[in-house]
DNA sequence: TCAAAAATCCAAAACGTTTTGGATTCACCG
DNA sequence: CGGTGAATCCAAAACGTTTTGGATTTTTGA
């Protein structure tokens, strides 16, 4: 009886269901010190069973979140991990991103991490966002995407002691956790499905060479071709279609025309399949073709393109994890996590029908 | 002399280049208080402009910034904004966000917010989500995406007093701004260029009603038909391609066929574009067709696919200013932003061949 | 010249946590 | 029965800002 009524409207009850903003409130509702409280929902030895299932029962009925900002200030860490998007102008045409940050995001929740995101335009401006992060000591760790040749951001990172880890390969030597599909696999198993066709006239459309991949990509492709006795040829062009449509025009005019382009991205594919319908070649009894990227587009194209993936799903998954490692042993030796790229077969690939 | 051996060593020119992490390093340096300082970087009309002028020299000089957590702390504000991502589980072929994400940053930067990003399945996991950011008091303002009809995050949203912005409509009644596009005069407008084009029957391939949109710009087709007269057809599908294929085999099986498909979105008019391929049917010549959204597939699709947009960039910034603004004056009267959808005509519509 | 007003500065409180360094109680042992 | 160690608990300091509520000096007005 006694404890009826002190439920209905004792000192203790009162506070049933409203809202606790502060461990304070919490605390003194409890009849406890605001420092055992912190420790109970800490799971510290410091506190009794009993009490600990009070503290936590009391937090989850009361609704109980800690601040964040006093916690972060406290603490020292700022509980945020940060990616920069590298926007170049005009139409952002990266869907991959926005798998990645789907994938990542869950892994980061879980471990109590904000995921926040700055767009930068490369240049000055960039550098500038990464200082930005850093001096402000707003981040725990920094994800660095599409890593390029000669990398000013992976360069200046490694000047601070911030944790991050790189989705790319750059040139930039130093000790630092990345990431990368196995782009020389990748292309010699591609390369190899071609082979197996029956094609013999394989051409590799390659990206330019101040990319990374594209000289890991190229020597997958003539590893393979070498390893048949065969002669590889690898024509360089601009990333773009357009460049890649004119180009594959030169290649597909003569008689002894390839009779398969192995394309170092979709984007290039697209330009070759824009050519080969300009030359009256058809796709793919008289020309196979494979990019790399599988960018939604090319799930639409005529035919359907045979292209490579990085799985996004996993790709972020394993990016997050990096960088949480990263961030709770600092000094535990950095790994290069080159992954497995998976080849998807559509419509664009035929063996061939002129020999 | 005597002052160039206080630059060397004395005790004032010790910390010249060095980097000062704390305002109390920064003040005693200059021999002034926190006070001081922390009202002379803050514009106070407080302070001298001469001292203003040295404490804003000897902050820049030493990379001083304001340690984040500690400001928000104390000013009891976040300064950051949520959005979260609503992934349905497999690809995520929704690129629109990672330009909306890249459009929205710059103007969040330059008023000092962070932009953090949270992904979420729909479902309970979903408004648990937007929970933990309010009562956790973890972001200033967040923005929805992608609106339904009846919306539980709207509804939860509308229960706190977080500022909130939505993007798309939603049947759900409350005080809150939105952007959308205008859909109605989009479908009209294209209903119009049709018919311009000599079409007269024309069919619209629309989605389920379930989403606002769908209604909206059905609503847009059928007013331009009436409005000449014409006889409107609407036919539901659901919004996947392989539906929209299904549905238009059949539409465009007998004799007296439509010359022209106008499709709710561009996946649909993929299935269309399908369909019509199987039949026989050239596209433009034999059948029109038209969708919504330009996805960057809709550029590569046989024929290329005329379609509608509502132009990222500018969403993105509007998007951002609604927040901003909702934040700054929350008593302000919300706005409803219903922009115009620009129209890209490529190579699926042409004038009728069967008359 | 003196009082009032303006200009300029500052000490201390406050924001809500986590952590340090004990304090208290209690059981147990010799 | 005194002493030791374990089990619990807590007061107060600290994190780095911003803001409150003056204090001091200088200028202005009559």
């Amino acid at each position: 009886m006694h404890r009826f009524i002190a439920r209905m409207s004792g000192p203790d009850g009162g506070d049933q269901g409203r809202i606790m903003s502060t461990i304070r409130e919490l605390a003194h509702s409890l009849g406890l010190s605001i420092t055992t409280v912190s420790r109970a929902l800490d799971d510290y030895t410091d506190v009794s069973a009993l009490t600990r299932a009070r503290v936590r029962a009391a937090a989850e009925a009361s609704g109980y979140r800690p601040n964040a900002a006093a916690r972060r200030l406290r603490r020292g860490q700022t509980e945020v991990v940060t990616m920069v998007l590298p926007t170049a102008h005009g139409r952002f045409d990266e869907p991959l991103y926005i798998e990645l940050l789907a994938a990542m995001g869950p892994h980061f929740v879980k471990a109590g991490y904000d995921l926040t995101l700055l767009a930068a335009p490369p240049g000055d401006e960039e550098i500038k966002t990464y200082r930005r992060i850093v001096e402000g000591r707003r981040a725990d760790g920094i994800i660095v995407v599409r890593a390029r040749r000669d990398d000013a951001r992976i360069r200046y990172l490694l000047t601070t002691d911030t944790p991050f880890v790189v989705m790319g390969r750059s040139d930039v030597a130093g000790d630092y956790s990345l990431l990368d599909g196995d782009g020389t696999k990748a292309f010699s198993a591609a390369t190899e499905r071609l082979l197996a066709l029956g094609h013999r006239r394989i051409v590799h459309l390659a990206a330019p060479s101040a990319f990374t991949f594209a000289t890991l990509r190229r020597n997958g492709y003539e590893g393979a071709m070498l390893a048949s006795g065969l002669q590889p040829v690898s024509i360089e062009s601009a990333a773009e279609s357009d460049a890649a449509y004119a180009v594959a025009l030169q290649i597909l005019a003569g008689e002894s025309r390839p009779t398969a382009l192995l394309c170092a991205t979709d984007r290039m594919a697209y330009g070759v399949l824009k050519a080969a319908k300009e030359l009256g070649l058809r796709v793919p009894d008289d020309l196979s073709v494979i990019g790399h990227d599988n960018l939604p587009a090319s799930a639409r194209t005529e035919p359907a393109l045979t292209t490579m993936e990085l799985p996004p799903a996993d790709t972020g998954e394993r990016l997050a994890l990096l960088l949480l490692e990263r961030i709770k042993t600092p000094d535990a030796k950095p790994v290069h996590d080159i992954r497995e790229v998976h080849l998807i077969e559509r419509g664009s690939i035929a063996p061939p029908m002129t020999p």
